[in-house]
DNA sequence: ATGAGTGTAATAGATAACTATAACACTAGG
DNA sequence: CCTAGTGTTATAGTTATCTATTACACTCAT
């Protein structure tokens, strides 16, 4: 996996394990690869790992059972909560930004379109290189 | 000023910049604070500052004139690309994350209007308050 | 009981970022 | 010439992050 050095690693780390679970990949109540194993996916290492897991246990987004594994919650409510609050933090600070760059409202969802747009076609375009 | 500990202060200074002179506090040609002054104002070491300025000089959106001061570039090119690149860069950050979180281009566009519609209404409520 | 597989934790060393401090280099005005 | 104001650089010490390594704690199948 590729990690942006300006951001320490197991944060980035707590963002992937958000994917996972909300994409889908993680099913709630599934068990996670081993840390050792996920140490080895992500070439990190395992203290590393633990690191993100423990935040992320502590905020029962996972559950650990030692010498058994880790589980994803099958807390709906957390879950529900999660998902949301991932998209409108992400939000959050993209308009924030956009705004202290001197856009106004409109603009910014202006610009957003026009980006989807550009953004439509060139993926089709490199799709079909 | 507060950074986000998260992420290097002397890269949070960049994007301060970039914001001084995208939102015309700082105009083209024109002299920056010193960079001991600047220091005092961020709260931060005049290396970290220099730091920052030294990539930024290197990219021509600033001229160090030694025993002088330093000076927002007068190319109009320059700063005319630095803006729409700071927007679209951040626009393909929160696009990327979004769709990682299954969200479809619509739902992205769908949410950012949302989120603005109750941005606003939250920003007139404290105004008032 | 033993061993393989799991989570958890501690140590020591490396590196990057930041700070405080000092020094050096240049410019302009008196 | 000298001084105040500017940018630039270097040193040393601190902290956070990450790594490698080792050890410990628990579960389960055999």
């Amino acid at each position: 996996m590729q990690f942006d050095d300006k951001v320490p690693i197991y944060y980035q780390i707590k963002q992937y394990v958000y994917q996972q679970i909300i994409t889908g990949k993680w099913q709630p109540g599934t068990q996670l690869p081993a840390v050792r194993q996920l140490a080895v996916e992500l070439t990190v290492n395992v203290n590393t790992v633990q690191r993100a897991l423990r935040e992320l246990i502590a905020a029962q987004i996972l559950i650990s059972k030692r010498g058994k594994g880790n589980f994803v919650t099958t807390d709906q409510t957390t879950l529900a909560t999660l998902a949301d609050q991932l998209v409108q933090d992400r939000l959050g600070a993209v308009y924030d930004d956009l705004r202290a760059l001197n856009l106004t409202d409109q603009q910014i969802i202006t610009a957003m379109q026009t980006y989807i747009e550009k953004r439509g076609r060139q993926d089709e375009h490199d799709f079909n290189d």
